[in-house]
RNA sequence: GCCCGGGUGGUGAAAUGGUAGACACGCAGGACUUAAAAUCCUGUAUCAGCAAUGAUGUGCGGGUUCAAGUCCCGCCCCGGGCACCA
């Protein structure tokens, strides 16, 4: 007679065990073959953990105990990525500063992972929003700043008029305040940027990263390397020169027209006191108001512009075409489109505005009109019209176009990237203040790293921006020493952006322990790069692109890289949207962990789905996996269990271990549990020997470590489980000794045979021919073919 | 719009090109119980049939193959990202 397993108070016993023998404390300095196992840092949200945490989170621990089990020194360090906009607008609204919502936030959250029962060494953390920590971001951006990677520049922002503060993009709704619905403009600030474009190479190479391909895809696109060439279209009156960069010369000769972005420097200039100044005022402050996504998108009626008065010369033909200003130029490369009937934009445009548009490529070469068409001619084919390229297929005319190009000094052969530097200057409070002077005499001084952290003030703040970012209503901020000439000088009032903080935290989890520097190159030659690095998908382009920056310009290595393999989470979705709190379908664990405990609901969350798919959050279902608890540890508890049949017993549990291990290698959880139940189902009925019991407890321990421990505590294992090692299969043991194939007519399945891993093709046939339902459908006709796939399919084709 | 994913029973899902629906939830029936809960057993893609079996079936339309959820081409729908949410 068992007693039913009592979740919560298990889990606290051993919860409280594992922390005082210290299980989880790692020695960095071991001689154990180490595995850096890293989950994405969370940011300490006033909702808490939710659901999708633990969706996160537990299979990632789950992954490092199997690894520690397999002989590793596991280290799985945690910490928040606790600076960001949610924090700052709780203080706008309560008057709570930051650095208190923060840190209250934190200590519930460090509760709530305590009860999850990870196996983080909280000894070894990083919160972000700490002046220790953000003291070494402000040395990570000097460093930036002393390679000459960080520059300033004016850019855009987003601009409400009314509240006198710049949004973040999530602020504005349909272009308008999501506070005030006054409607946003973009407004031009003087910003500090890191210059990731020098490093689009370097970013690029990712061909020994184990990452999902379809990041490595979306980074490539994202970097978005082209080679074309820029071509000079000469004003037709002044001495200014438009250069516009172009994939596709080979449709010089069609270009009738060149589009500028409205932000073009030059604009101004060519407008100024013309009757076309009024107009491109007039667009300008249109477009002004319109995202990017807008401006971009490719359906026919959002594309706007007008006439600036302008001509320039087509360089090949010298012919005399318009400049006209469009909101789908963007202001990035050259911010100069030449603009032809072999883009369906370009093509829509004109037809909007009434440009003359002219073919040059056909598919074979006879002359087309593009009066007699819809839309662009966008395919390959044969160029005409084009001088000396006539008759061409425009592919291989375009190398050669740009030599010809190059050579009468019309262009230049030109690489280009659609990756632009990193903008990171926030107008905003809560974040790591930029660590630079400005001072009348000296310019730009970086504060000297013995002044380090430039603190953030805490309380007495006007978190609310009236015009300036909220620093520069602090004295201490506006009236500085400059550090070189001892002068009045004040300090940047704009913080940096979170993502530089979280673009180096992983190094900051290996400190040593007097913590006084950023990271400790000899802790970091052994324990980097990361081994397992997990985290949303969302994080494809931005963070894990400017980490790996970051990491190389820190490591002065541009091959270094940070994270070895890379695993993205599923996404839990409530009613099919992300959880957030303004949506008010954040789902806690807390209600589920108490009434199942941690250990059923780890198991349930994984049992949901492949770990990479996530899906709709439901708790239905969830009391299969507290059946499922139950079953197991009668299975294991029962005193003496009588075996059936050994040698099917043995199968069985190899098996299990096979299976088991497999699916944990590639993250397959849910199919993992689902053969724990299996076994357990066949155990129950069968019955089990001690040392199978053992083994039993060994591979249910990464998915429901409490549950484990105490099995393997009261089959008489040595503390831990966690210490004990990770059972190995015996391959003879994995088969069994008969299988159940179907038998296939012309691929209908007619039948079924059961035979053993022996039998030959001969025999497989002669077995399956026997049947009679398969030889009903043989004598239709003359069989013409035989397969046998061993172990999956006997087939036949009749005629 | 652009880039990247995904679409399988009532539900979550499983499936190296080889018997589609493992494992669960739910539901139905049964056992135990005065009763209920819990537990245990049986059934459960759809249609026809007592059954054997047959037909249909993995978003839609085509293709390759003895054999397609899986590979190829063209659509539709849903999700993530698009540079200030993190």
């Amino acid at each position: 007679m068992s007693s039913s397993y009592k979740a919560r108070t298990t889990e606290q016993k051993w919860q409280k065990k594992w922390n005082s023998s210290k299980l989880y404390k790692v020695n960095l300095a071991s001689k154990k073959p180490k595995y850096y196992n890293l989950v994405m840092f969370p940011y300490p949200s006033g909702d808490k953990l939710h659901v999708g945490h633990w969706y996160n989170f537990a299979p990632a621990d789950s992954w490092g105990r199997y690894k520690r089990m397999n002989g590793f020194n596991v280290f799985e360090p945690m910490g928040f990525d606790s600076f960001g906009l949610p924090a700052e607008n709780y203080a706008i609204k309560t008057g709570v500063p930051p650095q208190k919502s923060t840190e209250k936030n934190i200590v519930s959250m460090i509760k709530q992972l305590g009860a999850m029962g990870t196996m983080y060494d909280w000894d070894k953390t990083a919160v972000t929003s700490r002046p220790d920590y953000y003291k070494w971001s402000q040395w990570v951006f000097l460093q930036l700043y002393k390679k000459g990677l960080a520059y300033k520049k004016d850019a855009p922002v987003n601009w409400c008029s009314s509240c006198q503060t710049v949004l973040a993009n999530e602020q504005v709704q349909d272009g308008k305040c999501d506070r005030c619905s006054t409607i946003i403009i973009q407004k031009n600030l003087y910003q500090w940027f890191f210059k990731i474009s020098d490093y689009s190479e370097p970013l690029l190479d990712n061909a020994d990263l184990d990452w999902p391909e379809k990041t490595k895809i979306m980074q490539k696109n994202w970097i978005g390397k082209s080679s074309g060439c820029d071509i000079y279209f000469k004003l037709e009156d002044g001495d200014d020169v438009l250069t516009a960069y172009t994939t596709r010369p080979d449709t010089i000769y069609s270009v009738t027209f060149v589009v500028m972005a409205p932000e073009h420097p030059l604009l101004d200039g060519l407008v100024k006191g013309t009757k076309y100044e009024q107009e491109v005022k007039e667009i300008r402050k249109v477009i002004n108001r319109q995202s990017i996504i807008e401006r971009t998108s490719d359906t026919g009626k959002d594309k706007i512009g007008c006439f600036t008065g302008k001509y320039v010369i087509n360089p090949v033909n010298g012919a005399k075409i318009p400049v006209y200003v469009a909101n789908f130029a963007l202001m990035y490369g050259t911010g100069i489109v030449m603009a032809d009937a072999h883009d369906q934009r370009d093509f829509e445009f004109a037809r909007k505005y009434s440009i003359p548009l002219k073919f040059v490529i056909s598919e074979k070469g006879e002359k087309i009109d593009p009066k007699d068409f819809q839309g662009a001619y966008t395919g390959d084919g044969i160029l005409f019209d084009s001088e000396g390229f006539n008759g061409m297929n425009n592919r291989q005319a375009l190398p050669k176009m740009i030599d010809f190009l190059e050579g009468k000094g019309f262009g230049k052969r030109a690489t280009n990237y659609k990756l632009r530097d990193w903008l990171l200057s926030r107008q905003r409070y809560w974040g790591a203040p930029i660590p630079i002077i400005n001072c009348p005499k000296c310019g730009e001084v970086p504060v000297p790293d013995k002044d380090l952290p430039v603190v953030l003030p805490i309380g007495n703040v006007d978190y609310k921006p009236k015009g300036k970012a909220p620093l520069a209503s602090v004295p201490r901020f506006v009236n500085t020493k400059c550090p070189k000439c001892k002068g009045k000088a004040n300090r940047e009032v704009d913080t940096m952006d979170t993502f530089i903080c979280s673009s180096w935290y992983y190094l900051r989890y290996l400190s040593a322990k007097d913590k006084k520097q950023a990271f400790d190159p000899k802790i970091i030659k052994k324990w980097m790069p990361v081994d397992m690095y997990i985290g949303g998908p969302e994080h494809a382009c931005m963070h894990l692109l400017y980490a790996r920056f970051i990491h190389k310009v820190l490591m002065n290595d541009p091959k270094a890289e940070p994270f070895k393999k890379l695993v993205h989470q599923g996404l839990i979705t409530k009613d099919g949207a992300k959880m957030s709190k303004s949506k008010g379908n954040v789902v806690s664990p807390d209600e589920f962990v108490e009434k199942y405990g941690s250990d059923v609901f780890r198991m349930y969350l994984m049992f949901m789905g492949p770990f990479t798919d996530g899906g709709d959050w439901s708790d239905k279902g969830i009391t299969g996996l507290a059946r499922f608890v139950e079953r197991f540890w009668t299975m294991l508890d029962a005193k003496e269990t009588k075996v059936v049949d050994q040698k099917v017993m043995k199968i069985s549990v190899h098996k299990l271990i096979k299976k088991i291990s497999e699916d944990i290698e590639k993250f397959h959880f849910n199919t993992a549990v689902a053969s724990l139940m299996e076994f357990t189902n066949l155990g129950l009925k069968n019955g089990l020997d001690k040392a199978s019991k053992k083994i039993a407890a060994q591979l249910i321990a990464p998915l429901a470590p409490h549950l484990a421990e105490e099995c393997w505590s009261k089959l008489g294992g040595k503390y831990s489980i966690f210490d004990s090692k990770w059972p190995k299969y015996d391959a003879e043991f994995t088969v069994d000794d008969t299988v159940r194939i179907g038998v296939q007519v012309n691929g209908k399945v007619r039948g079924e045979i059961e035979i053993s891993k022996e039998t030959t093709q001969e025999e497989a046939i002669k077995l399956a021919r026997s049947n009679e339902n398969v030889l009903k459908y043989l004598t239709q006709g003359q069989v013409v073919k035989e397969i046998y796939v061993p172990g999956r399919i006997v087939g036949f084709v009749v005629k």
